[in-house]
DNA sequence: TGTTGTCGAGACTGCGAGTCTCGTCAACCT
DNA sequence: AGGTTGACGAGACTCGCAGTCTCGACAACA
């Protein structure tokens, strides 16, 4: 089945790929891809424009196969605006005192999620994600860490006494996610900072140990 | 415009739809195009079978025709088929004790949504829904009853004193469902008949007011 | 100057929702 | 019986969109 020898070293060394030839990326045009991206995935008042390919293409002045040289798929792209688009702050306070860091936590995740151009980008790949199977694995990763900055978060304060030893941390977490993903994309109640403290403050009341000194209303 | 005459009374009572004439709607065909739309959504070992509107025709040894003769959209047809087949329990228990009135409810409701029969249906619906409005504001009316049960069974623990008189309902209905639909789409985790009855007891104790017993860890 | 690889443009395939048409057949009427 | 109406199975069709393929122009190297 191998129709060419063994290819003893001829020269260029196969193992490094090539010094590189021909022309290169025009980052520009990466740059405007994304962008346009952004522009349809914030565009106006609930689902727009439709954000096709060609809807991006045509949006950065592009050919649509320059898009598919560079990302494998339409989620790639999309997901790839948003975090490249995202601030990613979500400033990991650590105060020593569960209360305030979860609030600070649900306070700046929720402000994040809510803000008017990011909300309707995450609504729409999150709609995207599902039934996309590249793209839902992505985002699974891309939330991952903020999953796992919380539990380490509420982990300490399990430690300090501050949640009781049995307090089942995941559902915690679910319950803080879970309440961010439900109202952005049923979208019947907004997701307030007033929301994001009282959260914060039941969850650390409902799950206090005996360190807590969790009950002053 | 007008080619013909103002009609008036001319034999048959316009107002009066008439009689019924013609072949009758064979129920069995309806009954078919349900239950064959359940067994696809059923369907083996996460999106088996795609679930299309050819497919469902198929498997019921039916017209595609048939199907959009009798439902506006493949998103009424599959939902159709989900309500139709839910025995619809949430026996909706009041006690007269939060705590057990709510543990009853989301233990009900995770073990419903779990069911390993209704699982996959709800999580193809949910994202079937997340690109099709019609289907999603039908869902959204089905779904509305539960939520609506739920509030009044927290607004009498909360008239009854043992939730805080400034609790927010809204946002304790929502950590249940957000929970529920976060892990029934995400599926990193179970919804265990454990998980449901922790979620309510820390619910109840962050919340809890004056008249409550809410201590007992 | 030739080779390599990017770029815009646009035709093309494949799939799935929803529509249209056809030949058949059942339920009612006269 | 014969006729009208509408349900039914079948399958061809349109339309929108993801992803592929090809083409001519052009930029970066050798």
């Amino acid at each position: 089945m191998r129709t060419d020898d063994p290819e003893p070293p001829p020269g260029p060394d196969p193992a490094q790929p090539r010094p590189h030839t021909g022309r290169r990326r025009n980052d520009d045009v990466r740059r405007a891809i994304l962008a346009a991206a952004m522009r349809l995935l914030r565009g106006g008042g609930e689902a727009a424009r439709p954000v096709t390919v060609d809807a991006i293409a045509r949006e950065a002045g592009v050919g649509k196969q320059t898009i598919y040289r560079w990302w494998p798929s339409k989620g790639a792209v999309l997901l790839e605006a948003l975090t490249s688009h995202a601030d990613d702050v979500v400033p990991e306070t650590d105060v020593g005192n569960v209360r305030t860091d979860l609030t600070a936590f649900v306070t700046a995740s929720f402000a994040g999620a809510a803000a008017p151009d990011t909300a309707p980008v995450l609504a729409k790949l999150a709609r995207e994600a599902a039934h996309d199977a590249h793209l839902a694995a992505m985002m699974g990763e891309f939330t991952e860490a903020r999953r796992n900055a919380l539990l380490a978060l509420l982990r300490r304060g399990r430690d300090r006494g501050e949640l009781a030893a049995d307090a089942d941390l995941d559902l915690m977490v679910d319950q803080v996610f879970g309440v961010l993903w439900y109202r952005l994309l049923v979208g019947h109640t907004e997701l307030t900072p007033g929301a994001a403290t009282r959260l914060a403050e039941t969850l650390v009341r409902g799950n206090a140990g005996s360190a807590g000194n969790a009950g002053e209303a």
